[in-house]
DNA sequence: GGTTAAATGCAACTTTCTTGCGGTAAGATA
DNA sequence: TATCTTACCGCAAGAAAGTTGCATTTAACC
């Protein structure tokens, strides 16, 4: 993605257009996959391990990523697709590698299944994380 | 449940019966919701903080509770149905309140939705986290 | 260029979870 | 029931993950 499109995309997220947060979104862009603070840590020797983290809560405040559900210990992020500043909506499944830990964002729209709550419960959306092989582990 | 019960129900478990797991696997049945270690600690300050990371973790590695995904930052665990030590199988879904912060399994046997992965993918199970109002908060 | 509010870097800190080890007790065996 | 073996427990220390406070720097605006 070029330059001026990144920088237009934070914008657009009312967030300042900083070092830091261009290199971490263009990674974010690049490699297609969810991306935790550690793998931003290796990646980034330069910015502070503070900053990181704020660039990663800033982002998913502004609607530019979003937290993934698991159980690894570490929080996961994944982009958003089409959230704002105002109105986030997660509205696709994800799918966790057993092999090679990796998680991706599925961008095929999600097909509510029929859930029969116990009654008095009331959903307002859902979690669906597919554990598998990915494309890479599965041949 | 009765003393016994759960006397038999660790040695079916393949764990050595203490006071401690006693206590905790009591807990869990009681409660009949997803518990966190923080939850334990609360709960058990008799027992340091050790034995109970240890007890989660070997009641999680004989099949007496899975561990249930989510963004919090912290475990949290919920009783398995039908798991021994060799077969861990969690075919149900969890519910998320948003308000309380409880987390549930739902006992409704999973539907599975007919997901569309990409080619090359290969789906083994799945994990369905419903957020929204318990029955006490929507109430 | 000058002003202002936000972002950064550094240090310190909290929370969450793990590891090592000596002492203790559960379960097995006789 | 006494003895043995091995798993479990408590304590201390440490590692990993994430947060907070504050002085300095810089992006955005005029
Ligand atoms: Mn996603
Ligand atoms: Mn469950
Ligand atoms: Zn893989
Ligand atoms: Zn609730």
């Amino acid at each position: 993605m070029k330059y001026s499109e990144l920088k237009q995309n934070l914008k657009e997220h009312k967030l300042r257009v900083t070092d830091c947060r261009m290199d971490v979104l263009e990674h974010f862009q690049q490699q297609k996959r969810a991306l935790s603070f550690r793998d931003l840590e290796d990646r980034f020797q330069e910015y502070d391990r503070v900053t990181l983290y704020r660039t990663l809560h800033s982002f998913e405040e502004n609607g530019l990523l979003h937290k993934i559900p698991g159980d690894s210990g570490s929080a996961v992020y994944g982009l958003c697709n089409s959230c704002g500043v105002e109105s986030h909506h997660h509205n696709h499944m994800h799918f966790k590698c057993t092999s090679c830990g990796v998680t991706e964002c599925i961008d095929t729209p999600i097909n509510i299944p029929s859930v029969s709550l116990p009654k008095d419960y009331k959903m307002s959306d859902m979690d669906v994380i597919i554990n598998g092989l990915c494309k890479l582990c599965n041949n």
